[in-house]
DNA sequence: GGGCCAAAAGATATCGATATCAAATTGGGG
DNA sequence: CCCCAATTTGATATCGATATCTTTTGGCCC
C-alpha cells in the first residue's frame, strides 16, 4: 500500500521533488549528485538527506537526452570469443551503456576481409568508438583501420596493451603466478601446463607467469609436461589425454583457460582418476563453465562483467573528451583478479 | 572524413531534421514512426523517404523521458539458475530495457525466507513489475506475494504457465518430441533418458514429450533406462555412469538439459566410448556449454536472449496499461525453438 | 568597513520525442 | 453548394536532467 501511494503520486521522485524537499534549487541537487565541487557542505548534507528520505533514483534516460552526449554509439566488434565470455562482456557493457544513454552496436566478423567489411559497417553506422574483446583486441590491422579514420579503440583483455590504444585488462602474469604458487604450496612438483592459442597475447604471458612460479619454488621445468592447446574444450581433451597417458603423469595440471581445464577433467573422469585426490586441475578466467562442472574448478576470476562495464565507460569518457575538443589520451585500466580456490585442487598425493 | 563531417554537424539526425527534409511537422514524423493511423499515404511515403535518405535512427532515451513512462523499474528475481542462462536473459533484458528507457533491478535470493526479504526489497525500491526466470517462475509463494501487493509478474520459461500470470516460454513438450523423433529416425531403439530436477516444471513436460516420441515410433518404454537427474553437471555425470555401466547400455541418451548432457559426455570420453559412432547424446536449452564441448551437442535451442528481451517488453506493456488505467490481461507468449542438429548424434550402431 | 573577486546558488534554455489541443482539411448529406 | 463532423496536420507544452548564464554570497585586503 505504501507502493500504491507512490503510484498515485505518479510514482517517480524527480530531482525537483528533492530540491523542494531540501529547500534548494534543482541545479544544486544535480551538482550534488554529480559530485561537482561547487556546493558547500551544509547544503550538500541537506540534499543528501532529502535524497535518502525520498528514495530518489536518477532517471538515466533523461540525463542522456541532454545536449552533446545524446546518441553516442559504441561498436563492439568480435570474431570468435567463447560464447559465455562475450555474454558477460555484453552484460556489463549494455548495463553501463544504458546508464550513460549510449547505444551499443554488436558486429561480428571472421577473417581479415570480413574484418574490413565489419569496420566499414560500423563507420557507416556512425559509431564514435569501438570496443574489441579478445581475440580481436590483438589484431593490429583492425586497430589500425579504426584509428586511421579517427575512431578511438579500446582493447579488452589484451595481455600486451599498446600505449596508443586504450585498454581494460587484468594482469595475466600475476594471475598465472598466483595460481602456480597455489599449486606449489599444495606440494605439487610435477605440474603439467597447457598453453593456449599462440595468436592470443594472454597465452604467452600466462606461461611466463607459470615459469616464474616454478622457478620461485625451485622446480625445474620439464618440457615434456608443457603441451600446446588452442583455448578450446577439444584441445583440452587432447592435451589432457597426452599428459595423463604418460608413464609418469603430473599430479597437477594448469590449463590456460577454463574450457581446456574442463576437457582435462573429462579425460580424468574417464580414466577414473579422482579429482582432487589423485589429480589437481586448474583453469583461468572463471567463466560459467568453471562452476558448472564437478568438482568446481579452481581458477583465476576475471571480473568480466565489470570489465565490460568499465570498457564502455572508459571509451565513453574518451569520446566525450574528443567531441568537446579537450586533450585526450588513451586510458589504461588494470582490474583486480581473484584466485578462486574451489574443489578441483588439493594436496599433492604422495 | 565522412565521419568527421557528421561529427561537425553534431552527428545525430533528429526527428526535426527529418521533418524539415520532408517538409512536414515533427509530429507527423513521430506518427509515421509509431505507425499511428492518422497519416495519409503520400505524406507517409515522403517521410519514409526522408528517414531513409538521412539515415535517421530514433533516440530511445529521449522517447522514454516523455511523461508517464519515465522511471519504469522492472525487477529480476532469481535464485539458482545456471550462470550462463541468467547471463543470456539479462543480455536481452538489459538491451530491451535500454531501448524502452526502463531500469532493471537484479535481486538474488535463496530459500523461502530469503525470497520474502528479496520481494520486500524490490517493493521498497518501487518496482513496477517483476520477471521471474527459472526456477523461481514456478514458485507459487513468490508469485502470490507479488500479486498480492498489485505488482504484475512474468514467469520466464515455465513449462506450465498459469492463466493469471504473464509468461514467455517455448513449448517444452514439442521440443522434447522433436528431439526424440530425431533420435528414433536415426534408428535408435534403446534410448536412455535423464530427468531434470523434479521441482521444475519443464522436467515433467520434457519427459512427456519423450514418452510421446517413443510411442510414436512404437518403442516400449524401458524404465531401467530412465534415470533421475538434477539439471546439474554432477547429476549428469552420475546418471551417465549408471546408464553406461549397464550390461546393455543404450545407444542414445537424451539428457533433459545441456549441463547433464555434458556430464554424460565426460563419462563417455572416460570409458572411451566414441560419440556419435557408439553413442548419441543430446541435451536441451542450447546454453553456451553446448557449443563449447566436443563434439558439439545436438540440442533444442531456446532463444534465451530473445526471451529476455520479450519478457521486458511484455511486462513493460502490462505496466503501461496498468498505469494508464487501461484494461489489462496477463500476456502469454510462445517463442519458437530450433532443433540444433550438431555432432553428438548419429545413426544407431548395429 | 568598503570594495573586489572568486566561489556558490539560482534561473532559464535545451535535448529529442510525444501528449494534447488547436487548426486545417476532407467528405458527404441535405 | 454549404455546413458539420470526422479526419489529418501542426503548434506548443512537457518529461527529467544538465549546460550556461546570471545573481548572490562570502572572504580578504587595504
Amino acid at each position: 500500500m505504501k507502493r500504491q501511494r507512490m503510484s498515485d503520486q505518479g510514482g517517480t521522485v524527480t530531482i525537483h521533488d528533492v530540491a523542494r524537499h531540501a529547500g534548494v534549487s534543482s541545479m544544486t541537487v544535480s551538482r550534488v549528485i554529480n559530485k561537482n565541487v561547487n556546493v558547500r557542505e551544509p547544503l550538500r548534507e541537506k540534499v543528501m538527506a532529502s535524497i535518502k528520505a525520498l528514495k530518489y533514483t536518477m532517471n538515466m534516460a533523461a540525463r542522456s537526452t541532454r545536449a552533446g552526449m545524446g546518441g553516442v554509439r559504441i561498436g563492439v566488434l568480435y570474431s570468435h570469443p567463447s560464447a559465455s565470455y562475450l555474454n558477460e562482456v555484453m552484460l556489463g557493457g549494455l548495463d553501463q551503456a544504458a546508464r550513460l544513454g549510449a547505444q551499443l552496436l554488436l558486429e561480428k566478423c571472421g577473417g581479415l576481409q570480413s574484418q574490413k567489411n565489419a569496420v566499414n559497417r560500423l563507420v557507416e553506422a556512425g559509431v564514435d568508438g569501438v570496443i574489441l574483446p579478445p581475440p580481436l583486441c590483438d589484431s593490429a590491422p583492425t586497430v589500425q583501420m579504426l584509428t586511421r579514420v579517427g575512431i578511438p579503440v579500446l582493447a579488452l583483455a589484451t595481455a600486451r596493451p599498446l600505449p596508443e590504444v586504450s585498454a581494460v585488462r587484468i594482469d595475466d602474469f600475476q594471475g598465472a603466478l598466483a595460481l602456480t604458487r597455489h599449486l606449489t604450496k599444495l606440494g605439487h612438483k610435477r605440474i603439467g601446463f597447457i598453453k593456449g592459442n599462440p595468436t592470443h597475447t594472454p597465452t604467452e604471458v600466462r606461461y611466463e607467469g607459470f615459469l616464474k612460479g616454478l622457478s620461485e619454488a625451485g622446480i625445474a621445468l620439464d618440457e615434456g609436461l608443457v603441451v600446446q592447446g588452442q583455448f578450446t574444450y577439444k584441445s583440452g581433451l587432447e592435451a589432457g589425454r597426452e599428459l595423463l597417458d604418460r608413464k609418469d603423469p603430473p599430479t597437477a595440471i594448469f590449463a590456460s583457460n577454463d574450457d581446456m581445464a574442463a576437457g582435462v577433467m573429462a579425460v580424468a573422469h574417464g580414466l577414473k582418476i579422482s579429482i582432487p585426490e589423485q589429480l589437481s586441475v586448474c583453469g583461468f578466467d572463471d567463466t560459467p563453465v568453471a562452476s558448472t562442472i564437478w568438482p568446481q574448478l579452481t581458477t583465476v576470476h576475471q571480473p568480466i562483467v565489470a570489465m565490460g562495464r568499465s570498457s564502455v565507460s572508459t571509451i565513453f569518457e574518451r569520446i566525450k573528451e574528443l567531441k568537446s575538443g579537450e586533450p585526450s589520451r588513451p586510458a589504461h585500466q588494470l582490474m583486480k583478479f581473484t584466485l578462486m580456490d574451489r574443489d578441483s585442487t588439493g594436496p599433492a598425493p604422495k
